[in-house]
DNA sequence: GGCCATAGCGCG
DNA sequence: AAAGCGCGCTATGGCC
């Protein structure tokens, strides 16, 4: 059962039921109260709710107090429709889908600007629709034709699609437990009190006077990466950048000043006071996320940078008192994937079990953990120089079906064709610039690239184009399979959560990242939040791979604090 | 004062 | 031994 819903004017709605194929088994129907109508045959019917876009609608509904179990996200699955079909990029809004039905000119989708927080009263229409169009009946005319389009694992990755928007909604709503009082301290005892904007504190200060010292007392600005190596050049140490990683192997006795004050000051910019001010209220930590916001799937953010906690700062992540958090991280999540993928036998067994790099290193390396990683990731991301180049031999050898199949995802890329997840999220097509490239026009040219050779091959920086794509592609079968899978584990984990506890009282998602779970719980039921976890572990790889013998284990930890975790 | 590219580093 | 994927965010510094 599916509802096509579309808000009208002044909280009132538009609802017409749906047949799983799309076409309406009723009338259209007019409803004085959107929130009171979704409230009320979710609780009757829990329909699939059929809308134009999840992060549009949902903040509203969960503004007052109403959630839903499915819902169809129509902007979502147009574009990983299109994206299928080679038209990635495409405008994505229904108002886009209803013009390409009806061959009519696409309206660019609406720029969302990073600071686009205008009050709703004023902003402009935002279905771009044509005024003479009934919004709903786009709505049952885009969702049909869709509906089309989607079967098998697509099918299965529209709905995994749409769940992580109402989840991404609802983490964003609920937000993450955050002690602001945890975090302070925790500045204060790094950084010292808390200063003006615009001032340094003490322990910045100290050390960027220590720093000047170090430098026989000429001022330096440890915040400018171009002053830092001339000050260096000065004392006759030739360094190529500021990097950290260059400073460490530097002697000199600014170095570790250095490296000590970028540490803190990043800190302090990135995830300090002012982020604290901005970001976390009612001891909650909301961020804005947005699902598919990467090509590969992954979900991205817009401001708070969520998917970049430093570890640090986790020890401000607490459960409500009664509560706790469990942490669940599926452990090496790619290279699992990529064994599943590839069908690879010998590595799926090496992957059935616990630690899948030891396992490959008993296999291939003669039991040396760290080289089976470095040969594995590397091969994941396409390294071609140092260690890593070495020890593909041995993978190749050993596992020849799971290099072959990252092998043939990169030659697809350098020549230009398109790559998919396992459920059919397709990776975006060269641009028009890389075709030049390769095929030695003009770009190539102006670039001061060489010519094809005679026999066609690239060469220069037409050579240099397409192993680069190579590797994004050769990346992307993995990434986004990977991203796939996770999507699925998080509806699933999702429905059984909602089953756990009572309404107001009930473990709840409150953050996701990449590979990582916390769900929020009442004490009582952590165990058995714990065990949810692990069980839609093992959905989730039966839905998005079959029949399988790859394990993808999630370790789980029950803390009151994120930091205590690992 | 705003816009943009670059450098750098946080996360997976 | 600093390359090899995907991101977001901040500060700097040149430009208009």
């Amino acid at each position: 059962m599916r509802i096509g819903v579309v808000g009208t004017w002044g909280g009132s709605a538009l609802l017409r039921s749906l047949a799983d194929d799309g076409s309406p088994t009723g009338p259209a129907e007019q409803v004085p109260d959107l929130v009171a109508a979704v409230r009320e045959r979710e609780a009757r019917e829990s329909p699939r709710w059929v809308w134009a876009s999840t992060s549009e609608v949902y903040p509203g509904l969960l503004g007052a107090g109403v959630r839903v179990a499915r819902c169809h996200d129509l902007a979502l699955v147009e574009a990983l429709l299109l994206g299928h079909d080679g038209r990635w990029g495409e405008p994505r809004s229904v108002a886009a889908a209803w013009a390409r039905l009806r061959g009519e000119p696409v309206p660019a989708d609406p720029q969302h600007g990073p600071r686009d927080l205008q009050p709703a009263l004023f902003e402009p229409d935002r279905t771009g629709l044509p005024g003479d169009v009934d919004p709903l009946d786009a709505v049952v005319a885009v969702h049909r034709r869709q509906q089309q389009g989607l079967s098998g694992p697509l099918a299965l990755l529209a709905a995994a699609e749409s769940a992580g928007a109402l989840l991404a909604a609802e983490l964003g709503h609920d937000g993450l437990p955050w002690r602001a009082d945890v975090h302070d301290e925790l500045l204060t005892g790094l950084l010292g009190p808390r200063e003006e904007p615009g001032v340094r504190p003490a322990r910045l200060r100290e050390l960027a006077a220590r720093i000047a010292e170090a430098f026989g007392g000429r001022a330096v600005n440890p915040d400018a990466p171009a002053d830092i190596v001339r000050a260096f050049a000065r004392e006759g140490v030739q360094v190529p950048s500021a990097r950290s990683w260059v400073l460490r192997k530097v002697e000199h006795p600014a170095a570790p000043l250095i490296l000590a004050y970028k540490e803190l000051s990043r800190l302090h910019a990135a995830h300090g006071w002012a982020w604290l001010d901005q970001w976390v209220s009612g001891g909650r930590f909301r961020p804005e996320y947005v699902p598919g916001g990467v090509v590969s799937g992954r979900w991205a953010t817009r401001g708070g940078g969520a998917l970049q906690i430093p570890r640090v700062v986790r020890r401000a992540v607490v459960a409500d008192p009664g509560w706790a958090l469990v942490v669940a991280d599926a452990s090496q999540l790619e290279p699992r994937v990529l064994a599943a993928l590839a069908g690879d036998h010998r590595m799926a067994a090496a992957a059935a079990g616990g630690d899948l790099y030891q396992a490959l290193a008993d296999e291939a390396f003669g039991g040396d953990r760290a080289r089976a990683k470095v040969a594995m990731l590397g091969t994941i991301y396409g390294q071609t120089a140092g260690e890593a180049a070495q020890l593909l031999v041995q993978l190749r050898q050993r596992f020849p079906a799971a290099v072959r199949y990252v092998e043939a995802a990169a030659t697809a890329g350098e020549e230009g064709r398109l790559v998919r997840s396992v459920l059919g999220r397709t990776c975006p097509p060269p641009s028009a610039a890389w075709r030049e490239l390769l095929s030695g026009g003009p770009a190539d040219v102006d670039g001061g690239g060489a010519a094809p050779d005679p026999d066609g091959a690239p060469t220069g920086d037409g050579r240099r184009a397409a192993r680069d794509r190579g590797r994004f592609t050769r990346n992307f079968v993995v990434q986004a399979s990977a991203a796939d899978w996770a999507l699925a584990l998080l509806a699933v984990l999702r429905a059984r959560l909602a089953e756990l506890g009572s309404p107001g009282d009930r473990p709840a998602l409150v953050f996701f990242q990449h590979d990582e779970v916390i769900v929020h719980t009442p004490e009582p039921l952590a165990a058995a939040v714990a065990d949810a976890v692990t069980s839609a572990g093992r959905e989730a790889t039966r839905m998005v791979f079959g029949p399988t013998p790859v394990q993808f284990p999630l370790g789980t930890a029950v803390v009151a604090c994120y930091a205590d975790a690992k």
